[in-house]
DNA sequence: CGTAAGCCGTACAGCAGTGTACGACTTATG
DNA sequence: CATAAGTCGTACACTGCTGTACGGCTTACG
């Protein structure tokens, strides 16, 4: 939104913040320590918004080992930060699911599947938490819709093959496996789950509740 | 919990607010002005803080129809304010569901309770948020438990039945029935489920995912 | 090896919210 | 109807956060 009007009136472009946020890519104008810089600040960012959502652009200054008026020079504001964060967390998962294989039984592929996802949503529980706080929720969805495709894709698959129920709607199916998932986190997260039985409770509990209802009764 | 030291100090007790909060009750001394305004506050914080979490004290009193300083008079604080809501909210829950028939066939009592949680759930979801904004999660999840109570009762006794599933612990069960109306929750809010479709949508997955496996693979 | 890009700390302005103090006014209640 | 309980607005002190400005220093890079 605030690069828009920058890229306009700086013909020379790239000489402070245009596209090359993300510590990959080819910014070449960029000095390399700068770019170290922000790649220090999404992770240190990351990892304390997980552990405390309201930390202060202080908190994650110097939790990059970085001066806060650098941290402002790479990110206009709290909000542009925390929005960099989050998609930098999607993209990380996304590129997490992308390695899982969701051929073959429907069944084993959803297992497959809750097996890669569940701890990256449990580990970014907070983070989510931070992120509704400030960002706006079309936002939020946005990125989300895009990380959910997967499952979507995976459950339509399995309601043509009559593997999984065709009464309710595939977006609620959708619902209900993200649902499941983020109970977990928060239950271990509460002390009342231990992280080793998680798993095999969101798969056990999810594979009943998307199987075919039996006509009996 | 913060008002023992209060009662040590103040011999006289009850001059302000010692348990007279709620507007039921004997409370001798306070004067019936002083209790409406107690009871308009929650009120007006109820509904408030449902739509806006961050709603600040001025604008909680500006809603009451009360001065600011009047509601700091009765509620020392920000946090007390939001714990008083908060138990407000369980209580009528609570009351809600003590009139929910849980005798007789275990699904359609399941039905029943659904029908009964789903909505009060889903017009507390904010306050939620703001009470894990500011409250410790030990006291919200004390709150929480008691309204679960019933949930697992139920649960137990379909177990004992053999109507529900043994295979996973009921622990986990009542998560998977909080997790799925919380989830139901938030796509209405975010439109994307209407009203009228959501109880039976949770209602059918929540006993798929209740009913025992069946032997058959 | 010079220069510009980038870093740093400090300092400032602004804002919003929380709690508290005070004095004057209103109203239940006996 | 007198009095104590309660309310009201205004004002103040304090805290914490955001975002910006400035000048000096470091360092990457050609």
């Amino acid at each position: 939104m605030l690069d828009g009007s920058d890229d306009m009136e700086d013909p020379v472009a790239g000489t402070k913040a245009a596209d090359g946020k993300d510590q990959a890519g080819g910014s070449r104008g960029r000095r390399a320590d700068a770019q170290r810089n922000v790649s220090a600040i999404l992770e240190a960012a990351q990892e304390l918004l997980s552990t405390d959502p309201t930390a202060s652009m202080q908190e994650v200054a110097r939790a990059a080992g970085v001066g806060r008026v650098t941290l402002y020079s790479h990110f206009g504001s709290r909000t542009e930060l925390l929005d960099a964060v989050f998609t930098r967390v999607m993209a990380e998962a996304d590129r997490a699911l992308a390695d899982v294989d969701l051929t073959g039984d429907e069944p084993q592929a959803l297992a497959r599947l809750v097996r890669s996802s569940w701890r990256i949503v449990q580990q970014s529980r907070l983070l989510l938490f931070a992120a509704q706080l400030e960002l706006p929720q079309g936002q939020i969805r946005e990125h989300h819709d895009r990380a959910l495709e997967r499952v979507e894709s995976l459950i339509r698959r399995g309601r043509r093959n009559r593997t999984f129920r065709t009464d309710l709607p595939t977006s609620w199916l959708v619902t209900v496996f993200y649902s499941v998932i983020h109970g977990a986190a928060d239950e271990i997260n509460a002390g009342r789950l231990t992280v080793e039985r998680a798993p095999n409770l969101i798969t056990a509990t999810l594979l009943s509740a998307f199987a075919p209802p039996v006509p009996a009764t």
